[in-house]
DNA sequence: ACCTGAACACCGTTCAAGT
DNA sequence: ACCTGAACACCGTTCAAGT
């Protein structure tokens, strides 16, 4: 067991469970393990998220294009249950965003590519948990909510 | 003891302790009393931090001028420990925001408000969060963050 | 109606001890 | 080096019982 294989169990774990039960001690569980023994891996559960918030928005490429850019960002978040929420955790924490930030800020300035990140991974947070919501019923679906996305984007872009 | 008097508490607690240990059994030490006691009055922690986030942001004023709107809600949050988490979680949870995104709507549109709220509060939940770290000496100091907040207020309203 | 006291089912983290 | 097992100091929430 390594510090991969913790990324990994911890993004099953969230995916199957949500971030509300994405515990050091379910984690451990998922491969078998004492809680404790992943403390030999990770100092803590701070850590653990960022690695998993960077494990998420690995994938996304950015270009020039940064419309198309955003929304990679947003569809790699929403692949994951609860993934905005991770990122958002972890970023607040100026964990695992670093190098997207760095690349946003190449394409366009520091601080578009602040605003950017800040209203992406805000919106879709706000997406993920309204669509957990209104899935359980709790509360009824808002079907702009989805499209109000570009619009936004669009307002930051103009 | 009524509603009122647990979330006066719980704000106290907030800034006493920070959101971190801002628990049930904190705010119900506060007010000498027993945890249990506290669920006559609300239904569980996130109606609880609904109402913080409520009171938060009650004082702020909307008009016309929504630079000047944005600045004074950024300020709002500001003046208590931790208070841009607990108006970005009760917000992510559509709580004790809704009559300010409408206020706001009024003033431009939906989708610059909604936009605008995402930004404000995340641009000030980062800016705490690094403030409170620096402080403890566990990041160093960016100077460029509390001004970037007009610079990406520009752009948004450009 | 409002509160207590005890309980239930959990947390994150530490640390001596084993291998 | 890596993991176990037990412990510490907590959580949110429920519920019978008291007043």
């Amino acid at each position: 067991m390594n510090r991969d294989d913790i990324v990994s169990a911890a993004l099953e774990v969230l995916d199957t469970w949500g971030m509300e039960f994405c515990s050091m001690r379910r984690v451990a569980g998922a491969l078998d393990v004492q809680p404790s023994a992943l403390y030999h891996h990770v100092a803590n559960k701070q850590t653990l998220l960022g690695l998993m918030a960077e494990r998420i928005v690995a994938g996304v490429a950015v270009d020039a294009d940064l419309m198309a850019s955003s929304r990679r960002l947003r569809d790699a978040m929403l692949a994951i249950r609860d993934g905005a929420e991770v990122v958002a955790t972890a970023s607040a924490f100026r964990l695992g965003l670093s190098e997207l930030e760095g690349d946003l800020a190449k394409q366009s300035s520091t601080d578009l590519a602040r605003t950017l990140l800040i209203y992406v991974v805000g919106h879709t947070q706000a997406t993920q948990l309204h669509r957990q919501a209104s899935a359980l019923g709790a509360i009824e679906a808002d079907p702009d909510l989805d499209p109000s996305f570009d619009r936004g984007l669009t307002i930051l872009l103009s």
